[in-house]
DNA sequence: CTGAAAGCGCTTACAG
DNA sequence: CTGAAAGCGCTTACAG
């Protein structure tokens, strides 16, 4: 492996040099800088970047947590985070949770150990324990909604506790009573923002509701799955079946269609996230969009300036989401 | 941010000591041990990654470069990878290309620039110039298959041309003579292979293929949903269609029933890859399995062999695949 | 515009 | 079992 000094030596300057060459060209004079040129080619040099990183005391790497990469959602997300690392010249790490959460421990080992300049929380449960926190962190929560007395940290999302409110009201509006509600992780504040939506949208509507209307899907495929075919089994089985994310709502067509029961002449659908298959599956579903890819751009411009040393505040910046209605959705039967 | 040296001072001992006892804690005496643990909880000591790296001459990092995150195969994939990189503690950088493709020159650059320890390939296209390669870089080409002309990169993969086969052949027994293929990206050698295994299917069957039947779906919702059209506006339709990934199957499936078409009675489908969503859209999805997590793994298990120094070859491991069948294919129609 | 020199925080032979 | 010291490859004030 070639160094600069071996650049240095075949250009006939100093180490100093041929480093002002790679980082500030315009330092150095047009003759040297040929000189300079021609003996990086000439040895195939290329910077360390371990070196200077260490050197600079930054990784150049901001660390993106998520639970697991298989939601369509979090491209849309990632799309927006690339862009403005591409720009930044930031590579992206994806840190995935799976079942176990993060401690904050790592958090802090990922940033005092400079493994990271930054982290966007995709995440859902929050790890940390404000307490502990000496120090305002390069930390971004993006989408997920943070507890505010649990956290300080900044956000950027829309208002998912607004926008369940807004789809669960949509559905009592079609006529329905028997809404249920399939949640992810009970741990995730995400989650449970949207459960409230959907409990406030029932009350204000003086709507009651059956203890056996929420269960919970784990926010995957398997678990929406036999959520629903609890609620299917159900004496009265309700006449619509609000899911807190897409995934869980396809699942939950899935077994509907498999009971014989039409959507959404029978049981109505309703989703969240809008991710790219909700448009196709049959039928179109029903959902909150999500600006993904905006909240990712934000998320990712608000950290760069958190790592620049800027002051972001710990506000949640709030995003527009948006009703999409297509056609799991329906007025209830009129039985 | 506080150093080995500050806790060596703590502790009453030299720096080399602290280093010991975090890396090798055998070889420092017991009493010694307590004193530098105490310390390091004290200071809230935590080393740093970036000199730890730059000293060891390793990153601890292993990039993953794959098309876009969006794809659900590629979660399986990643979870096998994940497993391993954890058990060796290799951190995970995923590397999206997007639409561009990544120049032999980056792959170099990462190399040789020491930002990553090896490389796996989840992309598309072949970027790499075999004239170029001096040494036997760690890198792995993952489900990729590889033009054996073009590279002479280990690989660990399916089949992918007789998997093909297989699924064409199934769908002729069923009495399919007008088969269609949808493809990805041309620059993809998987791509390739699959159309080469339809190609020699439909030939081993005496079947000619008509041109239109080979549209390019780009491996996208999008690209899929529109040459999915052009089949269906054709004089005489294809009575099937073979898409080379689960996407588009999930997209063409999509555009058939919005025609009114029924699946399979009107059109067979059949997929590519297993993803989750295969066996919950309607109708379930017949497909080839893919085993992503296998292949991940074992992907990940040989590049550390290569990583460590260990020559690994460049044979292209192939794993078993499996052709499912399942309600998205049936008998030709009799007209 | 350029060079000599210090130093980032760690690990590891080498002595003892 | 422990310490003194060298050195990994860079960047950057400081002089000139």
């Amino acid at each position: 492996m070639v160094s600069i000094k071996e650049v240095a030596r075949v250009a006939g300057v100093s180490i100093a040099t041929v480093s002002r060459y790679i980082n500030n060209p315009d330092l150095v004079k047009d003759a040297t800088r040929k000189r300079v040129q021609a003996a990086i080619e000439q040895t195939e040099y290329s910077p360390n970047t371990l070196a200077r990183n260490f050197r600079l005391g930054k990784s150049g790497i901001v660390v993106v947590v998520v639970p697991e990469i298989g939601d369509p959602f979090f491209d849309a997300v990632m799309q927006g985070i690339n862009e403005v690392a591409k720009e930044q010249h930031y590579n992206i790490l994806i840190r995935e949770t799976r079942s176990e959460s993060i401690s904050a421990e790592e958090y802090n080992q990922m940033i005092f150990s400079k493994q990271a300049d930054g982290i966007i929380l995709l995440a859902s449960s929050c790890p940390f324990n404000p307490g502990t926190q000496k120090t305002q962190q390069p930390i971004i929560v993006c989408c997920e909604s943070v507890n505010p007395e649990l956290s300080s940290y900044p956000s950027v999302r829309i208002d998912n506790s607004a926008a369940a409110h807004e789809a669960t009201s949509y559905l009592i509006q079609q006529g329905h009573k028997r809404i249920a509600f399939i949640s992810g992780d009970q741990n995730s504040l995400l989650t449970v923002d949207r459960e409230r939506g959907y409990r406030q949208a029932m009350q204000d509507a003086g709507l009651t509701i059956e203890k056996q209307w929420l269960v919970e899907g784990k926010m995957d495929l398997d678990g929406a799955r036999s959520a629903t075919r609890q609620l299917l089994a159900l004496q009265k089985r309700p006449s619509a079946i609000f899911c807190a994310n897409d995934q869980m709502a396809m699942a939950a067509m899935h077994e509907i269609k498999q009971a014989k029961l039409r959507i959404p002449e029978d049981i109505s659908v309703m989703g969240f996230d809008d991710i790219r298959y909700a448009e196709i599956v049959d039928p179109p579903l029903s959902t909150i969009a999500q600006p993904g890819a905006a909240i990712g751009k934000q998320s990712m411009l608000r950290l760069c300036q958190a790592i620049a040393g800027n002051n972001i505040g710990s506000d949640a910046e709030i995003v527009a989401h948006k009703l999409l209605i297509r056609h799991s959705t329906g007025p209830a039967p009129s039985v």
